[in-house]
DNA sequence: GCATAGCCTACCAAGTCTGTGGACTACTTA
DNA sequence: TAAGTAGTCCACAGACTTGGTAGGCTATGC
């Protein structure tokens, strides 16, 4: 499951890709229009900007906005820095594996079952951008 | 990701399986060939048992022992047991669901995807047994 | 130089995860 | 029927994560 955190993200960047190219929005509005605990969303903001995904401006018409385009920003890479791994297993994940011990990866059927899964899912993910979450 | 405790239940479920037809098997035997800790393993064979996945006998000669054939038990009754939903929002599980508030679940972008994944990995995990796990 | 608005640090309550310890109960065998 | 075996149940506990809150600091614009 996506965490609260998470899903407040995409609530703040979907609200951030509407407002593309409109200048910064402050916190203060996105917390009210998606209904996200102010000093919460802060924190988020702030860890998206550490990505590269969003920048700021501080001071009177400061807030923040998208550094990139929405269609360059991918769902797989919002979801690996707020969320964590995408895949079930570490032993079967791109981004933060571990090697699996007690199970040698080469004759594991859930290693291999976790593999299609993962696959699965980054097909979707890893080709989707904020552009497409507006609707 | 799946918990520790989700990978020691496939780890016994698999073993049990491999074992399936020879009889009650020990908690202390599954935990030492698995490397479990056992009292934890006590606890998810219980889980388990409660489920009717598995079954046991008390006294000398018991243990536990799947109580169907192991092509019965679908990987993702496992994993919704003792992990819990396999969608990444509540808004979109099946069996734990969740309405979504502040998403009207017709236009939200972030939902429909979900579904996808949802859907491809259900494909998966529904489709697969404890006899697929054994390699 | 003052108000604005993001930045940063610290903290916290609750819950989950990963276990451990110990007493109790049911079953088998002698 | 007593002894020993093996699962059942209950309580607890430390570490970590989640979801927040509070408050001061710093940069910006007018």
């Amino acid at each position: 499951m996506l965490s609260k955190k998470s899903q407040y993200a995409f609530k703040a960047l979907t609200y951030l890709s509407e407002k593309f190219n409109e200048g910064p929005v402050l916190i203060s509005e996105i917390a009210a229009k998606k209904k996200i605990p102010i000093k919460f969303l802060e924190s988020i903001l702030l860890e998206l900007k550490k990505a590269d995904i969003l920048d700021s401006k501080k001071g009177k018409g400061g807030g923040y906005f998208l550094k990139q385009r929405p269609e360059k920003v991918k769902v797989a890479t919002v979801i690996r820095l707020i969320n964590g791994p995408i895949a079930m297993l570490p032993c079967v994940s791109l981004y933060f594996y571990e090697r699996c011990k007690n199970c040698n990866e080469k004759h594991c059927g859930l290693h291999d079952m976790m593999i299609e899964v993962r696959d699965a899912t980054l097909g979707i993910v890893e080709n989707r951008t904020l552009k497409d979450l507006l609707v």
